[in-house]
DNA sequence: ATACATGCAAACATTTTGCTTTGGC
DNA sequence: GCCAAAGCAAAATGTTTGCATGTAT
């Protein structure tokens, strides 16, 4: 939890211990515990930035697995609420697994698309329970995106102009 | 898709300033005042809820433009800076005219996808210039959304299980 | 033995491009 | 007349489903 950057590998003791609580939820589920799902489970345990399913196909833990299989594994991760999907400005969606107590926030460069993650400390969390309560929703969380040009970006750009 | 229920109505002469300004824009950037663009910006300054290509193709004022002109004239008003795009975990991507001074949050349900527009008190600006501070981005701008399940498809889940 | 999981291929939805014709300047 | 815009159709990209087979329970 002390880790600053979560996109970085955790400890191994972590990694395992996420992918057993995930696991026991799936069973409960229904879900069977495959060649599929552990190697999903471990790829998303250990490095929670987003991934479009694309990314997760080319992953070499992963390689072999159809991408329509890890479509519906990650749908079915989806629906347990073990996963969240984001939209990055991407014409595809990314995933990434819900850790608890982590909260991420990215910066992505609009020309280029690059994304960086960035720690800053968020101020949304405490309006999550307004927006509930005025709502009526249930089950809220929010998504904070920053979108600009990245340094390289402009610097490009402007030795065009 | 819900329909465009904007809480800043606009005055005729506003709408029609807006689009006046964005066409003085268009014509620096050697763009013409053709009947497609006249209209989309038309619409777009009088609704500005995030629509997709496909709402824009269905929208009345506009019926008889072909998508792929829609398509490009959109991608030119965002290259202009004159459009952002938007993703609200739908298939597609949403469009909307950038207002100055006018900020938008939307509240999304997981389930039906039902968009709302949000009113806060978005705490999320002045960490604009932090943002790009740190990281030396650009044009940075923000996008917050919250994400639930809307209290009819909670109460449909209910009766379901 | 019974489902769920997988691979492969095909269907779909959306975005993007090429090319010809039309229209603004 | 020149070059941008529009229309049409096709290609490209990403998502989703059907079906036969393999595999966990």
């Amino acid at each position: 939890m002390s880790e600053p950057h979560c996109h970085h590998a955790q400890s191994p003791r972590e990694v395992a211990s996420l992918v057993e609580t995930c696991i026991d939820q799936l069973r409960a589920r229904g879900l069977r515990r495959s060649r599929g799902l552990d190697a999903l489970l471990q790829h998303m345990a250990a490095h929670h930035h987003p991934a479009t399913l694309a990314d997760l196909a080319r992953v070499d833990s992963l390689a072999g697995l159809d991408q329509a299989t890890i479509y519906r594994l990650v749908m079915k991760l989806e629906s347990a609420g073990l996963v969240r999907r984001r939209g990055l400005h991407d014409r595809a969606t990314y995933f990434q697994l819900v850790v608890p107590g982590h909260h991420h926030d990215y910066l992505v460069c609009t020309v280029c698309g690059r994304i960086e993650d960035i720690e800053l400390s968020c101020p949304v969390e405490p309006l999550e329970r307004e927006v509930m309560a005025r709502s009526g929703y249930t089950h809220v969380y929010h998504e904070l995106g920053f979108f600009g040009i990245c340094p390289e970006c402009a610097r490009h750009a402007a030795s065009v102009s």
